[in-house]
DNA sequence: TGTAAGTATAGACTATACTCTATACTTTAT
DNA sequence: ATAAAGTATAGAGTATAGTCTATACTTACA
């Protein structure tokens, strides 16, 4: 598929596919045998590694971290013992974000009775 | 107490803090009686919504967000039905956000665990 | 066949959240 | 009394993650 058609089937505009693409996270190959243009080809790789990028990105993780996890993941080059004990401390902090999240729930839902009770 | 012992009850750099309250999202109150200079005193009630700066930034609140959870929970006046709407959204997003998380936080104990395998 | 739509590349611009620097004044310790 | 440390203010600089614009070329369709 053309960028175009990636980018429908993930939500991401044009420019942050191309954004990331810069950034080495993705990559679309031109076909060799087409010489009249450069479009790039992604195929289904692509969509789920932009999946990943939702995904990662939703729960906090810098554009830098989730490349790693992608090489990690798909090309497994990277499997330097930094790389493990990096995901085992983002393991540990995705715990962390956890109770963070449950206690900041709390405060948002005394807020929200707070307010309520303001109105009448 | 002054900014430098607020830096170190909160973790926070004093540049940080500055920058909130310019932003409007804590009050130092200098000491009238005084008039040799304008040095800013902070109590305990800032240390707390610096606490809840911390906290809510944590869970991916940006600060414009998280100026209207610290003015409806101390001030009280913003108790706008589109403010209790922002925020019962926002424990939705959190709701969202955890799912999130746990699938993350799986998708990274797979890539552990590849990692682990490859090593051998 | 021409014109609208799609693609590629480079670089400028924006928003958010800091972080640092410069300047000037004040306080504290020796 | 003076040097070091603390404080205030304004404004410049940085990092991350886009977002947009300009230019140029290609393809698709009426």
């Amino acid at each position: 598929m053309l960028i175009n058609e990636l980018s429908k089937r993930t939500g991401l505009s044009i420019h942050t596919i191309r954004y990331y693409e810069n950034l080495g996270m993705i990559e679309g190959l031109s076909n060799e045998k087409v010489k009249s243009n450069n479009y790039k080809h992604y195929d289904d790789n692509v969509v789920e590694r932009l999946e990943i990028i939702i995904e990662a990105k939703e729960v906090g993780f810098t554009l830098a971290e989730i490349k790693k996890i992608l090489t990690a993941w798909f090309e497994s080059i990277d499997s330097k013992p930094e790389t493990l004990e990096l995901f085992q401390t983002k393991i540990k902090e995705i715990d962390n974000k956890i109770k963070y999240f449950k206690q900041t729930r709390k405060l948002l839902e005394k807020v929200c009775e707070k307010l309520q009770n303001d109105e009448n």
